[in-house]
DNA sequence: TGTACATCAGTGAACGCGCGTTCACTGATGTAC
DNA sequence: TGTACATCAGTGAACGCGCGTTCACTGATGTAC
């Protein structure tokens, strides 16, 4: 591994060369460990090798610092279900379950983005730019929502897609933060929070009248042999 | 009011006489402001009117204070629960959507209670007696889903109780941590919390199958006209 | 290619602050007789 | 009813700590000529 970190003083002379992201990765670290609340300034310092008042080059405050995470989150967050989404391929349905699995994942493998993102309690709608950019991730799922609602079997009536993504976006933060958490804080559970959430979502699809029995259209992105989708809760004993 | 509270030492004496309750009542108060981080034992006691000493005679430590709130939380929150449950009356649907309201009322209104409870990071499972006030709390969801997967109509496969509560459960968590707090952290929506997280169950209970085009047996406990119910997203334009 | 100089990114010492916790103490209360 | 005494619930001063932030400073880097 070339890419250089935690270089004490002495082999890395006077300038750190990088202290603005490794400043960032130190927060993460920290925040991961302890939550955001249990973040210092001082720490992220100290674990950058640095004295405490070279970080006031890089970042007005702590929450500025916090900020720049959180901002960092949105984006490959975006990117993240941008990618899942995958403009709705092979799809609707698959791609939409796709995006579901994702939001998951990214909370679990980025429990110090997704906590500083929904649980540093920093006031997102005051922050331009980090309501920027967490609108653009929110769109996506909405965009997902909208071409969801596209499908609509003709007499039933359209949902309006908003609904349906911020219905989405609770299911899977709900989940996430009880069951998904990379922290201690994360409650026991007789199933993992993916089967729970794809279980969740397919009822809800379901309720909307876009599944009948079967999924229409997913067999053949799905890689499950046919015989064990009996239904959304898994397979029949 | 004849219940004393904020009184100085001076017309107060040597002792508080209920400074156990009153740090409580302080700490809720703090949390409610600062969030669970944000609240400290010696701010408890200044609030209270006592030395930072004092708050030793009753808290092995700050931890344990936080423990006692969120155990007092699980209370209130599973007798608000089975007061809104009120036994599955007048019948099973209006009975379990009643529920969801009086989670999020609880979210909304106790956000001091729901932080302790749920976001303040104090591993649950570690302290028993937190942990089984957390249980009977759930039990409360985990019955009335029970009675619900009772009715599934004859033909449709019988949803596991305990799956249903965990959905409502993330469902009611997802919305009112995102959505429905006190604080300043809330996102805003384009419709109530309520409304959403309404929505939100019956469109999932109908891909339970419970409801078709009308919901069975609703009728008689609901208040509004039936014209108003086309859907569960609300009145169509 | 060399040199003068501006700019930049760090240092390290210091500050004031509020925290959690401890300690010997003291005033109030309750109880045995 | 009075009194001696144990127990209880507070006090207030002190501690060590780590924090955020500021300051004048200095070593390294880049650039104009």
């Amino acid at each position: 591994m070339s890419w250089r970190k935690d270089q004490g003083r002495a082999e890395r002379g006077y300038h750190h060369g990088n202290l603005k992201e490794a400043l960032l990765q130190a927060a993460l670290d920290l925040i991961s460990k302890k939550g955001p609340a249990g973040f210092t300034f001082a720490d992220a310092a100290r674990m950058a090798g640095v004295s405490p008042a070279a970080p006031y080059r890089h970042f007005r405050d702590r929450d500025e610092l916090i900020a720049s995470i959180a901002q960092r989150g949105f984006e490959q967050f975006e990117s993240l279900l941008t990618q899942a989404w995958d403009d709705g391929r092979p799809d609707t349905v698959s791609a939409f379950e796709r995006v579901g699995k994702a939001y998951l994942a990214f909370a679990r493998e980025e429990p110090a983005f997704y906590s500083a993102m929904f649980e540093s309690g920093l006031p997102v709608d005051s922050n331009p730019t980090l309501m920027a950019a967490s609108e653009r991730a929110f769109a996506i799922i909405r965009a997902a929502a909208e071409r969801l609602a596209a499908l609509a079997p003709p007499g039933t009536p359209r949902p309006p897609a908003m609904m349906m993504a911020l219905h989405i976006w609770s299911m899977s933060h709900g989940v996430a933060s009880l069951f998904g958490r990379g922290d201690a804080a994360r409650r026991k559970l007789p199933m993992s929070p993916e089967d729970l959430l794809e279980a969740e979502v397919l009822i809800y699809l379901r309720g909307l009248g876009f599944l009948t029995d079967r999924r229409p259209g997913t067999d053949a992105a799905d890689d499950k042999p046919a015989g064990e989708k009996a239904g959304p809760w898994g397979k029949p004993k």
